[in-house]
DNA sequence: AAACCCATTGTAAACGATTACAATCCGTAA
DNA sequence: TTACGGATTGTAATCGTTTACAATGGGTTT
């Protein structure tokens, strides 16, 4: 019936207390080492295995955080998982791996569920959906540190590691302003995300900067997903009101547009130009190869690592601090002004 | 100090024994109403979560599986994935998601963390490097079963997840010679992967069956990368030794071979014809459109969930039985002969 | 010989929850 | 009045491990 060999059965074959056992496969300095060896001896005859469970009892820490993201489709988060895991794995820590699927509701069934297995932190990437930020905070006050990362609440006082949206969809906008492209739109995320905003935010004020028309129509409202990307292009094209470039808010998006344009026999970049953010493997692969921004994912989900760790282990904990990392720009050669440059 | 309210701490508050609190939380019939009342009260008041740990000590499981999976960055897995945690979520369970990055190393160390958590049953796919058949034995005899899916091995008697990687090898390669190729090639996967040499089986006799040429340079050992894929194509167009068609092993190797025939100026499927296997989502966004066998993921992902639970749940466990699930062929462009088709 | 130290081992409490069993109180039937 | 039953609560053991503290026994010092 018993699946386990315990300290107990250890003890009692060797006629010994379970207290000498403990100490002696804790290869503690004060126990014989006749002794240990006889301990060890019939710990590995019983296959013995400590149980995990009554020691963090004992200790009452998990040594494991946990991670929600919304979705590892694409290679974006794989990525960021890797940087964590690395740091992680170097604290001694474990990592609990969990998918939100971009709903608010499975986010708050993971955190649940993370919170039930002790964890001692957790690292999130809000979903699309939207926040569940009273929890978030009814975390934190229960002393679980949360640090967000990509994507990040904005009423929670917590670290939170991002990127400078504003600037870099302002680079972007910039960037097929000087290829020559007229009529720039912007395909943006979900409203109730920040980085939506603020993507939304640079490409308005690089066009005004560079005294661009721009109108309501400018900017619609797209999504995260792949199909989002598709039926917005679709939507223009149906209602003949098709632009020179797009800066969409994701890759998946663009590639979601780029879709719709081979479906409609328009090309790109001849007929509109695209570009994507946030660069997922797919940006090299697809035809035309696809202009997009290259966030440093591993470094990324190192920095949000450590901020967790830091959060866990100082004492006190230090303030929460917002770490922003710089991206770069891929061109390629969806958004090459193929009449300006020949 | 403490983080967490206990059952002694509302005990005490209210003068009552924890026992009484431990009824009352969990309500039971034997205890007074207006005590049930106050008791709740209490424990909301000090915000009290019962310690999921203790609860495991005591009732010895930890209603935890695990899941070791090479990666995550084809949707492959992804997807699979989700089919585990519909099954696993519904049977009460929660599941923890490992990654091996195709190291052996990994796998071994991600098991074992597995077991320290005290997880109940496990479910992999092996590395491409390798077995830890060892391990996985002394797993099973200590009493925590594996289940294997997709890529298992050969020396374990466990349940396991497959599809017929002959028999759809075999279509797969019929359906390029039907197209009218004449030299098809097949780059295989690592040697050591069951998966490989049925893949590679199945192409060999369905050429040898249609009486086409098959030399000892028309199986060339790719790997399970898009590089690998790359490299391979890249020797055959330096060798000058350039197929009509290509079986690939799966999609990222095909895409890689994709890669190098654009790099050298060549065209699919004009000049080379290309087909995968497992139906990454890529498979329909790069340009040719990539021919591909479309493996049923997310069943696989609930079926092997789901043996699983069987062997952790039925008593006597049930014989390890292998279900091959059915897989099917998307003909898209890479594959099509224009020569013979206009 | 008394006092003390050192090495080694045991005892028992603790971690937080569950639960078999016993105990208490009150009302009611005999 | 006694005894019994039902409702409610408490006591204490248990899960497997760790650890403060006490205990033992032998040797050394004075």
């Amino acid at each position: 019936m018993k699946k386990y060999a315990t300290l107990k059965d250890i003890a009692s074959a060797l006629r010994i207390s379970t207290a000498t056992v403990s100490r002696a496969l804790a290869d503690r300095w004060d126990v014989n080492a006749e002794t240990k060896r006889i301990v060890c001896e019939e710990a590995k005859r019983q296959n013995y295995k400590p149980n995990p469970i009554a020691k963090r009892l004992q200790n009452r820490h998990s040594k494991t955080i946990g991670l929600v993201i919304p979705e590892f489709r694409s290679s974006f988060f794989p990525n960021i998982i890797a940087g964590v895991q690395k740091v992680i794995d170097e604290a001694g820590y474990q990592l609990l791996i969990t998918q939100s699927q971009e709903s608010m509701e499975i986010e708050l069934r993971n955190l649940k569920l993370l919170e039930n297995n002790m964890v001692e932190g957790i690292i999130i990437s809000i979903t699309s959906e939207g926040e569940n930020s009273d929890y978030y905070q009814e975390l934190i006050d229960g002393g679980i540190p949360l640090v967000f990362f990509n994507r990040v609440p904005s009423k929670i006082l917590a670290p939170k590691v991002i990127i400078d949206d504003y600037k870099l969809a302002f680079f972007a906008t910039e960037h097929l302003i000087y290829n020559g492209f007229k009529k720039i739109y912007h395909f943006s995320g979900p409203t109730n995300l920040t980085v939506s905003k603020e993507r939304k935010r640079g490409f308005i004020d690089a066009m005004k900067k560079h005294h661009k028309d721009i109108s309501e129509n400018s900017v619609l409202t797209a999504g995260v997903f792949r199909d989002n990307g598709y039926n917005c292009m679709l939507s223009l094209i149906n209602k003949n009101d098709i632009p020179d470039a797009i800066f969409c808010f994701n890759d998946p998006t663009a590639l979601g547009a780029l879709k719709a344009l081979k479906n409609e026999g328009l090309h790109c970049p001849d007929d509109v130009a695209l570009m994507g953010f946030s660069e997922t493997e797919l940006a090299q692969l697809v035809e035309p190869t696809l202009t997009s921004i290259e966030q440093p994912t591993f470094e990324m989900g190192e920095t949000v690592a450590q901020l967790l760790l830091d959060q866990i282990t100082l004492t006190p904990p230090p303030n929460p601090q917002t770490i922003c990392l710089t991206a770069k720009l891929n061109v390629r050669k969806s958004s090459i002004n193929l009449k300006m440059n020949g």
